[in-house]
DNA sequence: TCTGGGGTCCTAGGACCC
DNA sequence: TCTGGGGTCCTAGGACCC
């Protein structure tokens, strides 16, 4: 047997330790905390337009309702045996997250928030914790539950591949009650050669395919072959995972940084058919992607607008319209946004086509001070003569300033009752008249975030 | 009838430059 | 007979993640 790998474990064992903490079933359990009569009850929480399954309660889970099926394939399994199904409440679910994210802050010096229900810890530079992991984890876990209500598992390795690989166990088996510390070598073989390779963060559908034809089938078979042969095969992504899986760290803790690109898209509840209504969506999207990108403080320099029909659908061919506008100079201007969007769908546009899905994609993204202008653009430039330099600052100002009202005027007053933002482009049209809209049917209230929809007391 | 949305990174190949 | 070599930038596509 090959065992040159485990040398590595022994040499970076002690430099470094990741915590990976993750909340068991987010959006089950948030919706459950304002719903003690659903204890010990299965939850499921579908995607957009009520589509899939994407989450699911441990009850749920019992019962075999997999993640990610379409909710008309399960909805009468459901009626059936009694699960309470919800619409996905992203406005909830993101107030949570912030209350466990705020809580671990308190709870250790660095902290890299990885999604909307995990977060990593780096303990090196932590002494307290790296005294007595185990002691420390069950805090950590503690804590977490008791200020938040959500559960949570924690798992901790030498690297981040690893404590994600503790997380795991800590979920799957209950032995470990939640808390899964990979220290002990015999332990780590033994937690590596019971885990399916498939199940390795970083592993997916595909990469597990084409492992599983070379023999390798669980975690320890990959640990343990020769890094630059995975390289050969897979590329340095897995090589990374492999090395990870040694002790030696390839991915250290990263710091929030500003998106490169901007997506926003959504299906449509119902087909649609008409140029109107698919513009009125792509505008309110151009609107909201736009606004994303003004409040990490960039701008674009293209946009790809794009409409498509069902991929599913047996009896018509699937259709993906999609073009690019490239702006002069970059910029965040929804307005000027909305209008380049508007010319490429006209161009694009394809009739007899039932549209279920549209969007636009913001790219070529850098902050707005480093921008690269155009020499010969008006309203930007820095060097003309004096007149026309002064009416052009007037022009750059004044579409600025009016962003910046449109974005100050929906952060105060937010969002109607139809989803429809204060302050919008009139090419978005009215929400309340697009029949198309997202479906929510079983939309829980915003207990946290909505002061007409806190809970009651009775 | 009914199948989510939003991201990242890496690689290969083509265009272009000197 | 014999048609370079090295570099950058951009893009599309493929893989992964939650």
């Amino acid at each position: 047997m090959d065992t040159h790998a485990w040398i590595y474990l022994f040499f970076y064992a002690e430099s470094a330790m990741y915590a990976l903490i993750d909340c068991n079933s987010f959006y089950a359990n948030c919706e459950k905390l304002f719903r003690p009569d659903l204890k010990d009850k299965p939850v499921v929480v579908l995607s957009n337009n009520d589509g899939c399954v994407v989450a699911r309660s441990s009850e749920a889970k019992l019962l075999g309702i997999k993640m990610g099926v379409p909710y008309f394939q399960v909805k009468d399994f459901c009626d059936q045996n009694n699960v309470t199904v919800f619409s996905s409440n992203y406005t909830l679910y993101a107030d949570i997250s912030q209350r466990v994210m705020m809580t671990l802050e308190t709870l250790c010096p660095t902290v890299e928030v990885y999604s909307i229900d995990e977060a990593f810890l780096y303990l090196a530079d932590y002494p307290v914790a790296m005294q007595d992991l185990s002691a420390y984890g069950h805090k950590l876990k503690a804590i977490v539950e008791m200020h938040t209500g959500i559960p949570v598992s924690v798992g901790i390795g030498t690297t981040k591949t690893m404590a994600k690989l503790a997380n795991h166990a800590a979920k799957k088996y209950p032995a470990t009650k939640g808390v899964c510390v990979l220290e002990n070598i015999r332990w780590i073989r033994r937690i590596m050669q019971i885990t399916d390779v498939g199940e390795l963060w970083g592993v997916g559908r595909r990469y597990k395919l084409r492992l599983n034809e070379m023999g390798i089938h669980t975690v320890y078979q990959l640990a343990i072959c020769e890094p630059g042969k995975i390289r050969q095969h897979f590329g340095v992504v897995l090589e990374r995972t492999c090395l990870e899986l040694n002790g030696q760290s390839c991915l250290g803790i990263e710091s929030i940084a500003p998106k490169k690109q901007i997506i926003s898209s959504r299906s449509f509840s119902e087909r649609i058919t008409d140029q109107q209504a698919l513009s009125e969506s792509i505008c309110a999207h151009v609107a909201k992607a736009a606004s994303k990108l003004r409040k990490q403080d960039s701008v674009c320099a293209y946009i790809t607008v794009f409409a498509k029909n069902s991929p599913f659908s047996k009896n018509e061919p699937y259709v993906l319209i999609s073009g690019d506008y490239h702006f002069i100079t970059p910029t965040a201007d929804s307005r000027v946004m909305v209008t380049a969007a508007r010319q490429v769908l006209k161009v694009i546009y394809k009739e007899e086509v039932r549209y279920a899905k549209a969007g636009v994609m913001l790219l070529g993204i850098c902050q707005h001070d480093e921008v690269q202008l155009d020499l010969f653009a008006e309203g930007q430039s820095n060097q003309n003569d004096s007149g026309q330099e002064e009416r052009a600052k007037k022009s750059t100002n004044k579409r600025v300033e009016v962003t910046a009202i449109m974005d100050e005027l929906n952060q105060k007053y937010g969002q109607n009752s139809n989803q429809q933002a204060a302050v919008f482009i009139a090419s978005e049209g009215i929400k309340a008249n697009q029949s198309w809209q997202m479906s929510r049917n079983m939309l829980s209230p915003c207990y946290t975030t909505n002061i007409n929809q806190l809970p009651k007391v009775h």
